[in-house]
DNA sequence: GTCTATACAACGATAGAC
DNA sequence: GTCTATCGTTGTATAGAC
């Protein structure tokens, strides 16, 4: 494999365990297992090494979405499989994680990968909401509520270090989704 | 004022600005105006000193939501009265922020602060949502349901640089427990 | 209790040889 | 393209005087 690929790699590793803050370029270096002229020479530092490895987790994670957004199913079926979709919860989620991190909110470019992958996100699912309950409900709203969900149970399964908290956040919402997306009362 | 309290309340808004990762012991005794030795004779370290800062921080943010949980007005107003309270969206939870920080989630007593904060909040609102909707819904589900959605709302917010998609995941969450709250089917 | 001085590692980046 | 050497800064903590 290529130098700048292991770089990148390396780099995704390095900022799913640590972190951007907590990312060195040297230990990125280390286990990619590249010196510093060869890093330097791929990127203009670590800003731009972080781009790069977030660009790629941020797409890996939009193609992993889409498998269950545009699947098999009814509208209300692929919502509901996206929450209960396996994840890493301990980890913590590969982009929202680090919406918390003044190194990359303060990165203009940084951020903006966040911003559009939720961007992205938030599109397709106010697509399945307006599919599945019509005009019940605000879709951009519970879209909204469907990804902070999501986000939140990371943090509340990493706080306590147990996952349950994340399995109970998104079974409480699926739970009103159903409920919701039976039969109505009118 | 003492320099103990200078320090403490110095390093609750160094961690609110930069992390705990981010919150240099220096920075600390700066901006409180003490030296090195007056913060390593209160505090054991840095860990030590994040601990009472975190500590107050909690205690805070209990106090303050303790006021709309057990305010006037029924359980479902009290339930969207939290949703809805006025926060400080762009600076993130004082708390839920520090989920994503390996230095926190790796250091016993901090980790288990955020633990303990968060546990007492599902309890409160737990007991909520049994009042508002009897069984009708899993209520220890639901309590996580409303702590992640704020939880997310903020990550959400930082990552589009913006208050509004707390707002519509807050709101989004809030509607469907109104409609919940509605006349009944059966 | 508080100060200044110091230690020592890690950080992020650059220089220049090959 | 990759290496090693080096730079200046900051992070965290300790030492010892006052």
């Amino acid at each position: 494999m290529q130098a700048r690929e292991r770089l990148v790699t390396s780099a995704q590793e390095l900022m799913a365990e640590r972190g951007y803050g907590g990312m060195s370029p040297r230990a990125v270096q280390d286990r990619a297992g590249a010196g510093q002229g060869s890093m330097y020479h791929h990127f203009t530092g670590k800003a731009d090494l972080a781009r790069a490895a977030l660009d790629r987790t941020a797409a890996d994670l939009r193609a992993q979405a889409a498998t269950v957004l545009d699947g098999p199913g009814s509208a209300l079926d692929r919502l509901v499989g996206y929450l209960e979709r396996e994840r890493d919860v301990m980890r913590g989620c590969p982009v929202g994680r680090h919406a918390q991190d003044p190194g990359v909110i303060d990165t203009g470019p940084l951020r903006a990968q966040l911003d559009d992958t939720f961007t992205w996100l938030r599109t397709r699912l106010t697509t399945l909401v307006t599919e599945a309950f019509g005009d019940r409900v605000d879709a951009a709203a519970l879209a909204a509520t469907i990804m902070a969900t999501v986000q939140g149970g990371y943090v509340l399964a990493r706080a306590a270090g147990d996952p349950r908290p994340f399995a109970d956040a998104t079974d409480g919402l699926a739970g009103l989704l159903i409920t919701l997306g039976g039969p109505s009362c009118t």
